[in-house]
DNA sequence: CGAAGATCTGTAATCGTTTACAATGTATAT
DNA sequence: ATATACATTGTAAACGATTACAGATCTTCG
């Protein structure tokens, strides 16, 4: 691997002067600029990023940290993540923390080993504290969730009004006794559950049951299992993210009602399947795209004049009506 | 942030015995180790990664470089690799090359500029001249698509064979004129063409169309679409990814073709949703966990012992029958 | 013609580590 | 007591880039 020193050497010059060409400084003859081009090219020589890191003392990395890249949301994030990442020049730094504030920890502090130059970050519930001591020196963008402390820029989509309308969505169909299934590992899910009763609330209703359950499918399938067991059993689910939604279609189909006549079922997060399955599944589409794309935006103008004010932006979810809440009121 | 002579200062000791210190070399005395320490402690330091990787020459990142993470294939193995990697102490770079050998060589480019320990990495069909000549300078461990050239290890899945047996079982089902969708950006896809000849052959059935296609959904749908317009129409499709499988999913659902009735639809890869659409659907399931995990694996024991032989993993993939090819034979 | 300014190039310091080597002191063997 | 080995610590040179500074040359203009 030729350094800068082999391509001086080559073309008869000072390191300095490639630096100079490299970097399209002033100043450097075009005899130069012709020697110092052509040894590049003869040696393929490419700038060692990791020693031009050290000496400028920041580098063209971000870190990306979610709680699982698995959870359909995060991944259509990080994809336009990078996505702008690429068209910048920024390379990306993939964490998944699992929502263990020990992990996010470690993954905080190893992105600031790497001297990250910005972070577009999901904090859990109890965002450490290794967190906001080190926001104040890395620019930071918060997705999904929002954060107190800390002067962050924030992407977020309004959960209390999205679950809202949801909720509302079940009512006006009929439905009246509703179950809840809200994630319990960050911030995001004690939104939805205040728009959800919020709405029940208004309509003179309280909730059959609401569950905090963690991230997973199976948490979903046997929350929904144990539920359709009471008397009289729910007639409408709501799943705040997509694999409680997941696990709570599996268990409605096994335990045999029909869906929407029986028992209704909303959710959160638009993904491949929701609209395949059967019945087609009604959801708040999140606009995960935009999403991601807003926060590296935020993030690279940060960059660019970090004594921006800092700003949160609320994007707003779609509610994506579908069959599996068609239930004509009073049937 | 305190730099090691910070510490040294703090310590009244060189940075040498600081660094010793901290990379438990022999030859510290007890005494100096816990006056380090304690300033360790008491400044917060932390070792500048960007500074050792360049006076270590290596540095504790790999690279991962995937068509789509959004492919569910892809999402399950980037989290396996990251599993593991977060557990050796190693960082994750992630790229999407979309299939484009161009952005595929320069992330290879810039995986190399970031002189990353190593390289898991699923090259397009046209693997760029760039990885030949990288993968002599880099470990790299290649997936999902065999590559011919380079000393690379690999982890693969019998394309053909599994193909074979899908056919082969759509053929046991009574399906006669079958269709098949296949990816035109990588081997794989051929691959699975080739499985997919050999069983209709040896039941002395031609295909009655086959195509190859980009990896988009909407791909997936439109040939489906087109394809159903035949006289006769297809009697049953294999889609070789989900993402065509979904976009056939779709239009044949729309078309109006009872599923397995009319037609018998069978494809790659186990998803969130595959189980759970109607009818829930018959797919080869490849061990995408387990991939990561391997890759991840071999890569880790090469950076170990980099004179190891090269080496080939073949795994398989599992079939799981369900409802959208169970049809009684001769119906 | 000479001074001032602009242009061009190189020397050397620097970023934060690690480590070869040298220097010093201490214990052990003869 | 002397030679030898070993233990402990520090000095300084790398790693590969960027850049402040200075020196050299060339213009320009009064």
């Amino acid at each position: 691997m030729p350094s800068i020193k082999d391509v001086a050497r080559a073309a008869g010059v000072s390191t300095a002067t490639v630096s100079r060409v490299l970097a399209d400084k002033p100043y450097v003859s075009p005899e130069m600029r012709r020697r110092v081009l052509e040894a590049v090219e003869r040696l393929g020589y490419r700038p060692n990023l990791v020693a031009r890191g050290l000496r400028a003392q920041q580098t063209n990395t971000i870190g990306l940290l979610v709680s699982d890249i698995r959870n359909p949301y995060f991944t259509d994030v990080s994809r336009a993540v990078e996505d702008l990442a690429y068209e910048h020049g920024f390379t990306l730094f993939l964490g998944n923390t699992d929502e263990n504030p020990q992990k996010e920890a470690l993954y905080l502090q190893s992105m600031r080993d790497h001297n990250v130059a910005g972070l577009i970050f999901s904090p859990t519930r109890h965002a450490s504290e290794h967190f906001t001591k080190l926001n104040l020196t890395i620019p930071t963008v918060v997705i999904d969730r929002a954060v107190r402390e800390g002067d962050v820029d924030m992407v977020l989509i309004d959960n209390i009004e999205a679950a809202y309308r949801l909720t509302n969505h079940l009512l006006e169909q009929g439905y009246t006794r509703l179950v809840g299934l809200f994630g319990e590992t960050s911030v995001t899910g004690r939104e939805r559950q205040r728009g959800f009763e919020k709405a029940l609330r208004e309509h003179n209703l309280a909730p059959l049951q609401m569950r905090f359950l963690p991230p997973y499918i199976q948490a979903g399938y046997e929350a929904t299992r144990a539920l359709l067991q009471a008397q009289p059993p729910p007639d409408a689910i709501l799943a705040t993210n997509s694999l409680l939604l997941a696990g709570a279609l599996k268990a409605i189909r096994e335990a045999g009602f029909p869906i929407p006549e029986a028992i209704g079922l909303a959710g959160f997060d638009e993904t491949t399947w929701t609209p395949l399955v059967d019945p087609p599944l009604t959801v708040i589409a999140q606009p995960t795209y935009e999403i991601g794309r807003m926060a590296m935006r935020m993030l690279l103008e940060r960059l660019e004049n970090p004594d921006l004010p800092y700003r949160q932006v609320i994007l707003k979810g779609q509610l994506l009506v579908r069959r599996s809440t068609q239930r004509r009121p009073g049937v």
